[in-house]
DNA sequence: GAGAATTGCGAGAACGTTCTCGCAAACCGT
DNA sequence: ACGGTTTGCGAGAACGTTCTCGCAATTCTC
């Protein structure tokens, strides 16, 4: 295992000072064109690969961003929210370390510990709840800016980059009434809680709790008065997610439509519709939240809240690189969400 | 902006040298277990936090594994097997850095030399071109440990870890002529090439290239000989790939069932069929690469050759991490694939 | 052509750790 | 009580870079 070729290799091999390479390479103060030329010469013929982690302690800067998701990146908003903040990352010169928390503040305190550790210049963080963050002070931050996003803090210490939901979840309801439906169902997915209830348990996620909440002002203000609603909250695994949706099925006053908090309860829908041979977009229809190429390509097309993903992954990062140089602020931002109608919602009557 | 509290801070509290505080914390040495108590609770009183750029640098460890993927994490399998490594790799000490190229080879170069610039203790890479890789010859990579998974380069230089695509694509043919399929199509994604082509184009990676060597040996061994074969090459874009199912489904001899190499050709088909109101698994038939939960949960379930993604991502940190603990090999793992049987390849006559 | 301005470069400190070395104090055995 | 061992800790170097400072050598100015 060779060490590796570093600045001062470089200098004796040029005749030079270890100065004069650092001034020849990274081109700054003065400096003679021909003795760049031959520092440049030297340094590639001898594969010189400039250590960045030294440069880095040197500068106090890495050019880093740490990004703390809650989930991986088989979730159709992770997935695109990630690629979408290394590309915008990479655009403005900068690195990404990426965590995911599970839902588990505990991980989330080593996963930020561990950013801060590794001196990251910035977060964007996917807080797993929104009270428990006493960890996330801006002492305990070491002062480095953050962007929170998908998500809001009950405290708005940070620049915040979330969806309209509520707006959107209210559109649903409002579409599915207009088709004639009167029997609705939602499933919304609870990260905390175990199985599923019929009990409002208490929400730790204020996306989907504005979600819940657009859905109950759509039923709220909905014209003809729904005849029956049947809410259900679940545990965001496939065993109670396929055990609520059966439980809903099989209740007297079975939903014509149901509406769920994201897809891996839409894949639950499909999943025992499926098995029973209930006709999606027929016998039963669904609208569900966030987008993805499959929802798009089956047959039926399922209507969903499409969340500007992309956007906010890239907003998120240029908020944050703004403030990692030097302009500071906490601004709110929503960015719209909207309906895509596609054939998954039945037309009654 | 206010500093970090540093070591020197910390012994300067405690009224001791920084390599007592630094014994103390790292637990190393000799030392008195009072000290030790004392140093910990000034340092938890200041919120001291270890540098780890600083220890890396000293160490010559970054205790971090550099990822180079070529595809983003939209894909049904580098969402998987980057949550595999990062989770085994958390596992193991280490964490993960993360670029992707885009299947560029031009690209790829830059992602492994800021790996290499952020002293990455090993890689684990997908590698865009079986023949391009003169930019990851041992010396250049600095001889650090690197493992190749998902396809091979064309000389085995590095531990690969791969799947039996060929056996399973064969496997694929033979189940579809066993069900009365004789117009077999087959739809191959390959990067680089644009649009569509019937001719067989070069195909840089070896997974798909096995995938097509086994749809070919399974074609050739199908007792029954098939009537048609139509293969279509395709660039991996949304529109060529749309226009590649029309193509081949306007064909004279339009196939019974469409091979897709991977799951955006899949979602072309699905696409294509829905919007000519022919159904899947009744009218025309599919088997495509790599599972999903939707391929799954969709009616009808989608026919999937399933590859062990969390297995191969598990192990492959398994292996570098031991490369880099001093047990370097060069094995050539293949791990078995298999076919899922679903609802989307129709028994006929 | 003498003083002033400019140019090019080297010496050396600094970033925050870890770890080797060596020294003093405490402890041991006889 | 005296030589030898053990214990605890401090001094200082090292990792690879960047950047300030200052000093020569060169060029400019009148």
């Amino acid at each position: 295992m060779s060490r590796n070729v570093t600045i001062n290799d470089v200098a004796e091999a040029a005749g030079v000072s270890r100065a004069t390479v650092s001034r020849a390479l990274s081109g700054y103060g003065r400096i003679n064109k021909e003795t760049v030329d031959h520092v440049q010469k030297i340094a590639d013929s001898l594969g010189y690969k400039p250590n960045a982690l030294a440069a880095a302690m040197r500068a106090g800067k890495t050019k880093t961003i740490g990004l703390v998701v809650i989930s991986d990146f088989t979730n159709a908003f992770f997935d695109r929210a990630t690629k979408a903040i290394i590309d915008q990352a990479k655009e403005l010169g900068y690195r990404v370390l990426i965590s995911h928390t599970d839902e588990d503040v505990e991980v989330e305190k080593i996963a930020v510990d561990t950013m801060l550790s590794n001196q990251v210049d910035g977060l964007i963080l996917v807080p797993s709840s929104t009270k428990k963050h006493s960890h996330l002070t801006p002492k305990k931050l070491g002062n480095k800016p953050v962007v929170i996003i998908d998500r809001k803090l009950d405290t708005p210490r940070y620049t915040t980059i979330t969806t309209g939901d509520e707006a959107a979840a209210e559109e649903a309801v409002e579409h599915a009434v207009s088709n004639g439906h009167t029997n609705l169902g939602f499933l919304i997915a609870v990260p905390g809680i175990s199985g599923f209830t019929k009990t409002q348990p208490e929400i730790p996620i204020t996306s989907v709790q504005e979600r819940a909440d657009g859905f109950l002002t759509g039923v709220k203000k909905s014209k003809p008065k729904p005849k029956s609603v049947t809410w259900l909250y679940c545990e965001d695994t496939e065993e109670a997610a396929n055990s609520a949706v059966t439980s809903m099925l099989d209740s007297p006053k079975a939903p014509s439509i149901i509406f769920t908090s994201n897809n891996d309860m839409l894949l639950a829908v499909l999943k025992v519709a499926g098995d029973r041979g209930i006709k999606i977009g027929k016998d039963l229809s669904v609208i569900s939240f966030d987008d993805s190429p499959w929802a798009a390509a089956m047959v039926p097309g399922i209507t969903v809240v499409a969340r500007p993903v992309e956007d906010l992954g890239h907003l998120a990062v240029t908020e944050l690189v703004s403030a990692i140089e030097g302009k500071p602020n906490h601004r709110q931002i929503v960015l719209p969400a909207h309906l895509v109608k596609r054939e998954s919602v039945a037309k009654l009557k």
